[in-house]
DNA sequence: TGAACTTACTGAACGCCGTGTAGTAACTGT
DNA sequence: ACAGTTACTACACGGCGTTCAGTAAGTTCA
């Protein structure tokens, strides 16, 4: 979108950008101090030695600023997980789609006020933007998923029924699908987003505080249901 | 706890646990009609034609109010869930976890302020009480989902392992299984668990709008993952 | 019946919140 | 030096949970 040759930052343009970057900065920190509720415009604002209508400059609502830390920190644990996932070797797809659903649920307990964020209603009357950074984000994780689906497809024999079309999916998965792995049939996408909710189920009861009371291992009982998948998509877990 | 023969409720207790019940039926109303962030004291006091300030005589604080709203949804999740298990022949094993799961979601999409309000943090700053309603709330749901697994348990050969001790588990969880079903070993409740877990992930996804954009037919991909379950636990699915 | 007590509720206040708007002071480019 | 833009403050509005003094009923007992 951008026309303009993007002639170096102004002074202006700089201070703008780190006071922006500024505003995002305290509302984590106040998040990660005081959980989702902490983060009040006047709260921050306070916290920079400024009146909370300042913050109008940055951001036109309460709610653009949410949606912005909600893609900050949602980069962070796609990029968390990523990761983890690439360190175990390409042809290691049992230890890739374990290392992905063990740093999940480990980045989701570092940061419980993060994974409300993005998962639950953490914040008081937050509405996402139409399409939404709710949606940005299922994009994301299932495209992030995608790999590992197509990795372990060849041995998911179990799921290759389902009689999906292509068309009960969102037209921008389809694209990233065909895109980066053409030979994939619909039933494809509707596993990763089974893999993903399975994975999810377990850390969301977590994280809110439902399985705390159960039992005193939900490590144990999340890595058993994670083992149990990666077998049940014709795997051999390793280790 | 009741001491006293319980002397016939006098007048003025019976108006008392009637504006009680109507408090808690008003919150109910608006917190279905405009979300959770609708349930305000002095919303609810407008609704009634009282000031914010009388509903303290009734409920010592807002998180009060808000404990006992979880407890009166989470007993007609239960209720529904259980109802809709029953109504599948005690022997039709497959067929009633396929019910209880169906019903799961099916309440969770005709409900959604409820399943926030169990499962999320539906209100503004809402503190649960220690040991607190979540956990009566997981209490339950495991308990409900013992007879399930217990049914369950002798095909379910793919669990029998895992290694679990009792002292895994919360005494009572371990009390409730012990008496209603002695002949299970500790790694059934982690079972139980794990089915709940699973069920519930793509019902949270889908509640909190993170299926909505990538798939137009969640219902399928959540069958489907049912019935994959109710396969992997060595039963035959029903239709 | 009438006094003493208890209960249910009001109304105003406190400090929090998001959000607008008018005004001011400082920077920026010519 | 001047005009224009930007960053910010100060204040107001209506919402919130919560507290508290006060009032008007209902209830109990002499």
């Amino acid at each position: 979108m951008e026309t303009a040759p993007a002639a170096p930052p102004t002074r202006r343009e700089r201070l703008r950008a780190e006071t922006t970057r500024e505003i995002k900065t305290v509302a984590l920190r106040l998040m990660a101090e005081g959980g989702p509720d902490a983060i009040s415009l006047r709260a921050i604002a306070r916290e920079m030695g400024m009146t909370a209508g300042a913050i109008y400059g940055y951001f036109d609502t309460r709610d653009t600023l949410v949606t912005a830390l909600i893609q900050d920190v949602y980069g962070d644990l796609v990029d968390t997980v990523e990761a983890a996932r690439d360190r175990c070797a390409p042809g290691d797809t049992a230890g890739r789609i374990a290392a992905w659903g063990t740093a999940l649920r480990a980045w989701s307990l570092a940061h419980p006020e993060g994974f409300r964020l993005i998962y639950g209603d953490a914040v008081h009357g937050y509405q996402p933007p139409e399409g939404g950074a709710a949606a940005d984000a299922a994009e994301r994780a299932c495209a992030g998923l995608t790999g590992l689906v197509a990795a372990a497809w060849p041995t998911a024999k179990e799921f290759h029924d389902g009689d999906y079309t292509w068309a009960d999916f969102s037209d921008h998965l389809c694209e990233v699908l065909h895109r980066d792995h053409p030979e994939l049939p619909p039933a494809a996408a509707a596993l990763g987003m089974r893999v993903w909710g399975r994975m999810h189920g377990l850390v969301a009861l977590e994280v809110y505080g439902h399985t705390g009371p159960l039992t005193r291992d939900p490590g144990r009982l999340y890595e058993d249901e994670l083992k149990s998948m990666v077998r049940e998509l014709g795997l051999t877990p390793t280790a």
